[in-house]
DNA sequence: TCACATTTGTCCGTATGTATC
DNA sequence: AGATACATACGGACAAATGTG
């Protein structure tokens, strides 16, 4: 790979149904199009970009399966801009856990890690409305497991929060994507209520441990925490 | 979002494309097509599935942007079956970058808490042929500094390789996605001969602990310097 | 509630460029 | 080098779905 292949790359893709999805996607990282606004019709971006519609639909299956738009048919439709990349992701991830690519135990082993830096961060960058907010995340897991309903989309927001409060976009956004992964297992499984619950007591602990300041005390409870999760999908897993 | 959403959902998809593509997925998953498999030609597929080319043609757009194949057009042609999804979750986190505007301050210093993680496990499972490999990769990026170019491909590869060698394919993907971005911003600035040479350098002293397994001061030199890159990178970012 | 207009989903026929034998 | 097979791309057509008046 020498630098004389990036200096002078094709001008344009080959295929032209590339070429549209990439400029849509360049509108999009400029900000000339933003989240919610509309496309054309397919006729319409076909008689602008002076395509047939077949190259249209072509580009936009791209730009769908990538998670920059969503289609739907009739009436007053086009295509809306949409941000699902991270459930792409999640998509994705699930297509190589399938395929064999990726196992359960990497996955909860990164998750440690990385949740450990997190939680550091977290407490040296945390502001009151957000550990107003997590409070809010544990009152209201703990009302639902009051009312014997599990509490999996809570404890899941839990860990996205935290993430959030490093203030750090690479944290955000990798920390979502892993959380989309296990949510995704968790509903396969169908965790009982007493786990839930057990999970919620952890968080709240941690959240204690946070909100103190306390961070050995943060980072040692959430690795025991995750440990216990890690053994539990892989008991689990290998039902 | 609760549970009966996932329980009850539709038998079929309502768009043809999107159930041939999960036909096929499926025939992957269950192990009937192989990596390296070819696919019968679009009007062959067509034929059998007793749809349009059309149809044909988008679900083979969501197959390749799965990474589940590849297409060459011409000849002896037809779709291969290949397995590039960890390439396309790499992307997709590219995107998310872009997209989320993370800047170099956020990503250098993930960066930093990441790769300190994953050079520990680097350390306990790295074999000996990635470590020729990386002696390679110094190697050649020495002899391109002599010939007074710029080593930032290898630069960047150094990292990966180390990725690579945690044998957990989660840190490899992150892992990637942050040298991606890290590559578009390097190729932007135009780094000069004596910064790639510095960091040659403290890769060479970092794998020279990784080798000697000398995991604390791994990790000290990796942290000098990836604070050294971020210091370069904020001076040339201010300018 | 109902009809209408718009838009996506699908099919067919055809032409062209390109890679392989 | 020529023939063949294939993906790419265009245009026209109709059906199905859906929001709006």
């Amino acid at each position: 790979m020498n630098n004389q292949e990036n200096l002078f790359k094709p001008i344009k893709n080959s295929r032209i149904f590339e070429e549209v999805s990439s400029r849509i996607k360049e509108l999009i990282f400029e900000g000339f199009l933003k989240v919610g606004d509309r496309l054309p019709s397919e006729a319409e971006l076909a008689r602008q970009f002076n395509v047939g519609r077949q190259t249209i639909r072509e580009s936009l299956r791209l730009l769908e399966s990538s998670g920059f738009i969503s289609i739907h048919r009739g009436g007053a439709a086009g295509p809306i801009i949409k941000d699902t990349i991270l459930i792409r992701i999640k998509d994705l991830f699930y297509d190589a856990f399938r395929i064999k690519k990726v196992s359960l135990e990497e996955l909860t082993l990164a998750r440690l890690e990385i949740e450990k830096i997190v939680i550091g961060y977290a407490i040296d960058n945390i502001d009151e409305n957000e550990i107003e907010e997590l409070w809010k995340n544990i009152t209201a897991a703990k009302e639902k497991i009051e009312a014997n309903i599990i509490a999996t989309e809570e404890n899941i927001q839990f860990h996205k929060l935290l993430a959030k409060a490093t203030k750090n976009h690479v944290f955000v956004i990798v920390v979502e994507s892993m959380m989309a992964v296990v949510g995704d297992s968790l509903s396969r499984i169908g965790p009982d209520i007493e786990t839930s619950s057990n999970v919620v007591q952890f968080h709240e602990e941690i959240l204690k441990a946070i909100a103190g300041k306390k961070r050995d005390k943060a980072v040692n409870l959430l690795e025991k925490h995750l440990l216990e999760v890690k053994g539990r999908l892989q008991s689990l897993e290998t039902q």
